[in-house]
Order: C-alpha cells, then structure tokens, then sequence
RNA sequence: GGGCGCGUAGUCUAGUGGUUAUGACGUCACCCUGACACGGUGAAGGUCGCCAGUUCGAAUCUGGCCGCGCCCA
C-alpha cells in the first residue's frame, strides 16, 4: 500500500517499551559524573539554594520524605535549568534522642541491655546503627534521582557541627538567653530523661476518678473528701485546697486533715484555682508532681516543704513514702493504695473517668512532671523579631492557611528544656569548677576554669537536644559561624520545604534562630507538604505495616513514576492517598511520553539540527502547527505561574492535560496527514519542526519532575548540549500565542465531536464511511469549517463531508445535532426511525437554561443593577438559546416538539 | 474545653460574586485505525453538607446547625 511516507517508520531507535531500569542508574552516574547538582562555590549572578530537612538516622526515607524530595528537586531543577547558580545541601540528623532508643530497642531485641552497657560500649552501637543507616539513606536518596549536592553533605554531629552548636549555646548563654534551673520538666521514666513540650503527647485515656476521704486531724468523725485520678500520689500532699467562696467548707479553711496511709498533718488552704464542681471540690496539693499543684503551693508560702516521692523511674521512694509502698512503680502503687484505702475505710468511692495524659513521644511513656535540674532556652525574646518578620511577610508560609497555628503558638512560647540525660548527642558545653563550683561555658573545651582557673574540672554529663543543632542547619550546613564562601553567597536560602508536623519542632526555632544568629530570615519562602497516606486514606506508619520502601517502589517502577504519583493527581500540600493506581498513572503517563517520542523520531531526519527556537511558520501555515505553538505558550505560562506560586501539582497536571490532550490526542493525530507528505513537501517541513519543538519543550519542562525518562528521551532527539539537566528552560513567551488559532481550532474540534457524537449513538460501525453534512451558523465557522474541511472528515472517518447553504433543505433520513456551531449531520445506514432521544434531551437541557436567563432578565434589579455588559451577555445568550431551540423544533416530528416542550 | 481548617459526581480534586461547575481515577458502550490496549472514541454520573441571611445575582460572602480532621489545653 503506498502512503506517500516521506520517512521510514520501521526502524525506532527506542524500545517500544518503555523500560526506567534500563536507564534511570546511567542517568544517575551521567550527572553525578558531569558534577551537574555542584554549586559553583563563588557565584555572580542569581542564586537558589535550599538545605534538604536532615533526615534522622533513627529508619530509612519512607514516602513522606520522597514527597518533600520531589517537591525540592522539582524546584532546584526548574531554578537551575533557568540559569541560576544552585545549591542543595544534603545532610544527616543524628536524632539524639530517637535514635538512642531504637538502638535500645535493637539490643534489647538480642538480649542486651542498653541501660547496663558502659556509655562507651552503647556509643560504638549506636555509631554501627549510624554507619548502616547513612549507607542507606544515601541509597535512597541517589535512586530518587534527586539533584543535591552531595560534595556539600553535612551530619548534625560533624566537626563543624560540634563547632556551630557549641558557638551557638555559648552565644545565647553570654546574651542570658540560656540558662540553668530548677524546674518541673517533663521526665520520661522510661526513658530516664527530661523532654521538650513538643515531645509529649496528649492521649484521652479511660481511667477511674478516685474520692478518698482525709479525717480531720483534731476530731475523729468526718472529714474531707478529695477526688484525683492518681491517688498513689498521695503520700507527696502537703495541703488539702478548696475554693475560698466555697459555702461547703467556708468552715474547714484553716484545719487541718490527716493525710491518709502516711498519718501526716497537713491544713486546708483556700485558693482560687480549685474548681468547685469537680468532684467534691477539694483538691489534694503534691507540688513536686503536679505543675498546678506548684503553682498553688507557691502561693501559700507557709506549707511544709515537700519531698520527691518518685525516682528517676517514677517508683516511689523517699521519706514520706511509707515502707510497704517503697520501690513500687505508679500503677502497682495505685492498686495497692487503693485497696489500704479502702481497708481503713478511707475509700469513699471510685468511679470510671476519661481524661487526657501525656506520653512521651519517643517511648509512650506516661510523661511524669518533675522537678529537676535542666537547661533551658528563653524563647520569648527570640520569637520577638520572627513575629514580626512574618507579619510583614519576609518569609510566607505556604499555604498560607497555616500562618495562625503558627501565630498562635509563637505568642505563647514557653521556654525550651535543652538538656537530656542521654548519651547520644553533643555534650553540654559546660563544665563545672569542683574548687569554686563556678561555671565555665567555652566554645573551645576547657582546661582551666575560667573564675579560679582550676583544673578540676567536671563536664556536664547530659547532652543537647537535637533540635538544638537542627535550629542552625539553614547555615550551620552553609559553614556558620565561619564566614565561609557558601554562607556569603548562598544565604539565606530560598525556600524550606517540609512536612507539617514539624512546625514547631523545627521550623518556627530555625527562624528564630535565623534571626539571632545571622540577623537574616533563614528562608524566605516555607512550604509545607502533606501527608502521605494509603488507599484507604490511613497514616503511613510502621506499624500498620503500609509504607512501602521507597527503593522497592523504584525498582518496580521507577524513580520517575514514584515522583510523578507523588506531585498528581492529588495537591503535595494535601495529606492525599498514594496507591498503585496514582503509581498506574503515573507509569501510563510515562509511556505516553515514551511514544510520542517514538512517534516523533522518524519525523527527524538524520542530521537534523537541535532546536532552537520556534519554528518560523508562514503566513499559510496549517491551523494544527500555530495552535500547537499557542497551546505550548499557554501551558509555559501556567508551568511557570504554578511553580512560582509553590502549587507543583498545578504544573503537573497543566503538562499532563497539554501532552495527553493536546499534544498526543488532538495535534499529533491531526499533523498526521501533513507529517506523512501527502500535503507536499512544505506542509510537511513546517509541522515536522513543529512536533520536534514542541516535543523538546515539553521534555525540558517536564524535567524537573521526571528527570530520568526525560533526559533518555531528550538524547534520542537532536539536542544542544550534555544533559537536559543543565540545559536552558525556555522564557514562557518564546513561543506566539495565537488567540484566532485557538478559536479556529475550538471550531473545528467542536465540529469532529458532533460528528463523532452521532455515529457513536447511531451506531454506524467504524469501518463504514457515511456522508456527513454541516450548515454552519455563520459565515465565519463556515470560512473555517470549509478550509478545514479534509481534517474533520479525516478525523471522523466519514466518506464526505459537505458545507450546506443556509436555506439548505435537511438531508432525508440524516441522523442530526444542532449545536452553537450549526448543525451536523450524518447518514444513517440503516432507514429505522430516526433517533430523537438526543435532540430531546439537549432541547430540555436548553429550555432550563433559557427559562434561567429570562427571569434574570425580567427582574428589573437585574437590568438596574447589574453592570451592562453582564446585563448584555445574558440578553445574547437567551437569544442564542431560544434560536437554537427553534432550530431543534424543525427537526423534532410534531409530537416529538410537544412532548418535549411540556 | 479552646483554637484552626475542611465538607464540590463512586473516590480524589480545581474553582474567593455573573461560564451549560474543572480535571484525574473509576464505571458503561464501541473500537487492537500505520507511537501507545499502560491505547482511542463516545457516554453516564453533581439539588457544590443542611438551614437562614446579604446581594439584581451565591459553590464562592455572613451567621447558625450537622459531619470530619488537625493543633493546643
């Protein structure tokens, strides 16, 4: 069969299927080869730099973390493709207190116990653990095919870590941001440590709401009747408390009861921070378990001064601890409380309750307030300048919906608990005098003390928080405090992109911390992504077993079909579901790009130069060529817009609907004909470098998304350069947009789906070839329709297609639509009843609108108050309506148009 | 208990005062047409959570209610 080709089809250099295996590691070591990801170290011009959130050595990434790298690599690709020097630091946080306790985990798992291991022995653990997991994470990150610098990798416990850390607790120390106190903190029993606000969990829990009765001291009736949930904390009371104004007990102010199982005194005391219509009214006072009950024992200066009844394992110890009770853990302590209670007839009754308590983060222990000894941070003046900063929007938060949690949680900061009692960080950089008992706080560690200038020196035992060195990474990771030639050049750093949860964690300090240190916003832009869950819309986690291991997911489907599920359908910003379906998509996605590439090759001749620019089309050039430039400008236009605007998924989907749609759907079939030569030779030219712009375009726009299949497919075509990954992306307004095209195509689209539209209800079967006629509604889609007439017949497969004259007669026994562009029919093979279901339908679909628009019209405050032209769109689109109604009533049969008009 | 946010086709989603409410996945029908069946074409599917109000006009603004989620206590 000759087709005219003027090119060979049959030989692909690409393999018909498209295989990420076969190409995504070569990619990889291309660009790593090439050093395409390293910053230029003293950059001119502009610059974008980001430092990827150090993930914790605690596991390995999960899907979560390859979302925030996709969404960073996205726009470090797009910002570098477009010139500017780039810089993305990777890193390594050494999660202190998380990874401690995994290491625990695992000993305790091969029977060790990490609790009696000397601290050295537990180090050279925990650093094994470190070794592995860095290994792998680094794997994970690599096999993303994420664009970081990996000459700039920085651990949170590198030299210049330790450096920046100590320089930092030591600035804030000299300034009185940091210091030592005696403080209620959260301690974690298990775990032996004080934690941060942040690190607990408040969790609703079913308890039971114990009455004890406490007898009065000095008679021996009565008494009275104190409600707690934690009656094993009974023997720390110092004091019974009811509200002043409290006609109940206006008596017992001022006597005093005899605590119960421990037989001391202790008084009624009246304040106002008791709530008298919970339980009884009375409240127990044990100031060093309770932070209210401190608050209100500080206020009534004359109470016994208590004593610690728990140990650093919460189990009762001390002086006031009766002997039977001594060594016994909270909940072993509150039973048997309980039952000696109600053996002296003390236990009045204990009903069910719920109530809210904390639990450490990190080993779901019940939290247990203490009293010791920490370090803290003022957070209050650090916040300061954030606040302000945000306000006037020197660093957005995107979405922007978040700026009130954050708000809300910046104006009442509470100071940070610093020190933990845990092995697995960066020391305290303090160490204490043994001969003056003084302080010596040092970047550099001491010799000497500094007051006396001692040698007998004591280092502090407890290591920082974690976050303590995370708070510095925008330019800890850049060098700080040296002045560095990355810190000049790359700070502060363009955007963070994180997930939510670490908000306060994280972000909001880093700001603070930007402020204090540099006197800079660390960042100017924060995006916050989402949650990743699974199909059925749960949490990702470990235990539930429904995280998939990013490197499983690559090796089945690629690098590319993960990061594209991951940014489409659903928003990055959204917690949204990730499953094989979103993974299907993707993939299918992929090969369609992967064919219309296959389709484009042997439309380039070999020794075809590399695109430039957009192809010059003449003046006569086909419709297909100039909408296919407009439609490319448009969809650079949203790619740019959305990315600017932090909205990946906005972009992703704008590529999508243009290379699907468009692109493969609407113009490569239409340029069939012109690209097969059976328009001649110059129609044939003109689309070729049509395609082959367009489809260079989109692959370098489509880059920073899937940069493997990409890149693959760039270099089958002629291409400028080494890598796509540092070749050019393109101005947005390169190619011309071409509004009459547009219209004109939307014409002839329009055309093609009417006439498609009824073979399809006709059921007149693809092989055969009916007439098809068009009356135009007017002169212009007839201008258009007529020139395009081969296109549209071509595209419907009818075997003619003729323009009809106005006063044109309806062809007999055509099946027909009546639409805004005229009316179509078509021949129906068969002579049955015409078919007139869909004449009704769209005319009852019409009536509704034009009743919709006449009453808006009859309202005289529409036609009052309305601005004219809206006034004057509505008046067009009834009398547009109404006449196409008209026009469907000739085609209906008589009892058909009353049918459908009743 | 306080605060914030969200309710749009079976599922996810776009849309901040006037469009015949966007798109994806899924569903149904027909089709292996010379890149692709991981495909093509066509279709069905929504009283934009409910009730009031503001307005000439409300998915969009306001209030209340219902449901869901998150954060903080």
């Amino acid at each position: 069969m000759a087709l005219g080709r003027s090119v060979d089809l049959s030989v692909p250099s690409l393999p018909p299927r498209f295989e990420p295996k076969a190409f995504e590691a070569r990619w990889q070591d291309a660009w790593e080869r090439a050093h395409a990801f390293r910053a230029p170290e003293r950059p001119g011009g502009v610059r974008f730099s980001l430092v990827l959130p150090p993930p914790n050595v605690t596991g390995v990434l999960h899907l979560g973390h390859m979302l925030g790298d996709t969404v960073m690599d996205v726009l470090a690709r797009q910002h570098r493709m477009q010139g500017a020097a780039t810089l993305w630091v990777p890193g390594l946080d050494h999660a202190g207190l998380a990874t401690q306790v995994e290491v625990r985990r695992r000993l305790a798992r091969q029977g060790a116990r990490a609790e009696e291991m000397p601290r050295e022995e537990l180090l050279a653990e925990i650093e094994r653990w470190r070794a592995e997991h860095e290994a792998r994470i680094r794997e994970q990150t690599r096999a993303g095919g994420f664009s970081v610098d990996w000459d700039r990798y920085r651990y949170t416990l590198d030299a210049a870590s330790v450096r920046a850390t100590r320089e930092a607790f030591v600035a804030l120390y000299r300034q009185g941001l940091v210091y030592r106190g005696e403080r209620m903190v959260n301690w974690d029993p298990r775990l032996r440590t004080a934690v941060s606000d942040l690190e607990v969990n408040a969790v609703e829990e079913e308890t039971s709401l114990v009455f004890v009765r406490y007898p009065w001291a000095d008679a021996g009736l009565g008494g009275i009747e104190v409600a707690t949930v934690r009656p094993e904390t009974i023997f720390g009371d110092v004091a019974v408390a009811v509200h002043p104004d409290d006609a109940r007990y206006s008596d017992a102010i001022g006597r005093f009861v005899i605590v119960p199982l421990c037989h001391r005194r202790v008084p009624v005391i009246p304040d106002r921070a008791v709530d008298p219509t919970f339980g009884a009214g009375a409240l127990k006072i044990t100031p060093r378990h309770d932070p209210v009950d401190r608050e209100i024992a500080g206020r009534h200066p004359d109470l016994a001064e208590p004593t610690e009844i728990f140990d650093e394992e919460a189990r009762l110890t001390g002086p006031w601890v009766p002997a039977p009770f001594r060594g016994l853990d909270r909940d072993t302590a509150r039973a048997k409380v309980i039952d000696a209670l109600a053996r002296d007839d003390l236990l009045v009754r204990a009903e069910p309750y719920r109530h809210t308590i904390g639990r450490s983060d990190r080993s779901d222990a019940v939290i247990e307030p203490r009293i010791s000894r920490q370090w803290f941070v003022r957070m209050a003046p650090l916040a300061e300048p954030v606040l302000a900063a945000v306000r006037a929007g020197e660093i957005r938060l995107h979405p922007a919906r978040w700026t009130a949690s954050f708000f809300r949680w910046m104006e009442g900061i509470q100071d940070w608990c610093i020190s933990r009692q845990i092995v697995w960080g960066h020391p305290i950089p303090v160490a204490t005098c043994r001969a003056c008992g003084r302080d010596t706080v040092t970047v550099e560690p001491p010799t000497a003390c500094a007051h006396c200038g001692s040698r007998d020196l004591v280092a502090d035992p407890d290591v920082l928080d974690t976050w303590f060195t995370s708070w510095l990474w925008p330019f800890a990771a850049l060098g700080w405090p040296e002045p560095t030639a990355l810190l000049d050049r790359y700070y502060p750093t363009s955007v963070l992109v994180t997930a939510r949860d670490i908000m306060f964690f994280w972000v909001a300090r880093m700001m603070m911390s930007g402020y204090r240190f540099t006197g800079q916003r660390p960042f100017a832009d924060v995006y916050f992504t989402g949650m990743v869950l699974d199909a059925e819309a749960r949490r990702m986690s470990k235990h539930l077993g429904n995280s998939p291991d990013p490197l499983d997911v690559i090796a089945e489907r690629g690098a590319d079909a993960l990061r594209f599920a991951l940014v489409f359908p659903n928003p990055t910003s959204e917690d949204g579901p990730f499953g094989t379906s979103s993974l299907d998509s993707a993939r299918n996605f992929l090969t369609k790009l992967w064919n219309l590439v296959r389709f484009t090759l042997p439309h380039v001749p070999a020794g075809t130069a590399p695109v430039l620019g957009p192809p010059r089309l003449p003046a006569t050039a086909a419709l297909e060529d100039r909408w296919i430039l407009s439609r490319s400008r448009r969809t650079a236009e949203a790619v740019g817009t959305a990315l600017g605007e932090f909205e990946p998924t906005g972009a992703a989907s704008a590529l999508y609907q243009f290379v699907w749609h468009d692109l493969a759907d609407r113009y490569v079939e239409i340029a069939k004909e012109s690209l097969s030569g059976r328009r001649g030779e110059i129609a044939a030219r003109s689309s070729r470098a049509t395609l082959l712009f367009v489809v260079d375009r989109t692959l370098r726009w489509l880059h920073p998304f899937v940069p493997h299949i990409t890149e693959e497919l760039w270099h089958a075509l002629p291409h400028d350069g080494d890598l796509l990954a540092t070749a050019a992306w393109p101005p947005a307004d390169e190619a011309p947009a071409d509004p009459v095209a547009e219209v004109e195509m939307e014409t002839v689209l329009e055309a093609v789906r009417l006439l498609r539209n009824l073979r399809a209800e006709e059921r007149i079967p693809i092989p055969a070839t009916p007439s098809a006629w068009i009356r135009p509604a007017g002169p212009e889609v007839a201008r258009v329709l007529d020139r395009e007439r081969a296109t549209v017949g071509r595209l419907t497969r009818v075997g003619s297609l003729e323009l009809l004259p106005a006063e044109a007669p309806a062809p007999s026994g055509a099946a027909s639509r009546v639409a805004v562009l005229g009316e179509c029919y078509v021949e129906r093979p068969a002579k049955g009843p015409v078919t007139l279901e869909a004449l009704t339908r769209e005319r009852e679909k019409l009536s509704g609108l034009l009743e919709k628009a006449r009453a808006r019209l009859a309202d005289p405050g529409f036609r009052a108050r309305a601005p004219p032209d809206v006034v004057r769109e509505t008046e067009e689109k009834a009398r547009e309506i109404a006449e196409r109604i008209g026009r469907i009533d000739e085609h209906l049969s008589p009892d058909a148009a009353q049918g459908a008009s009743s």
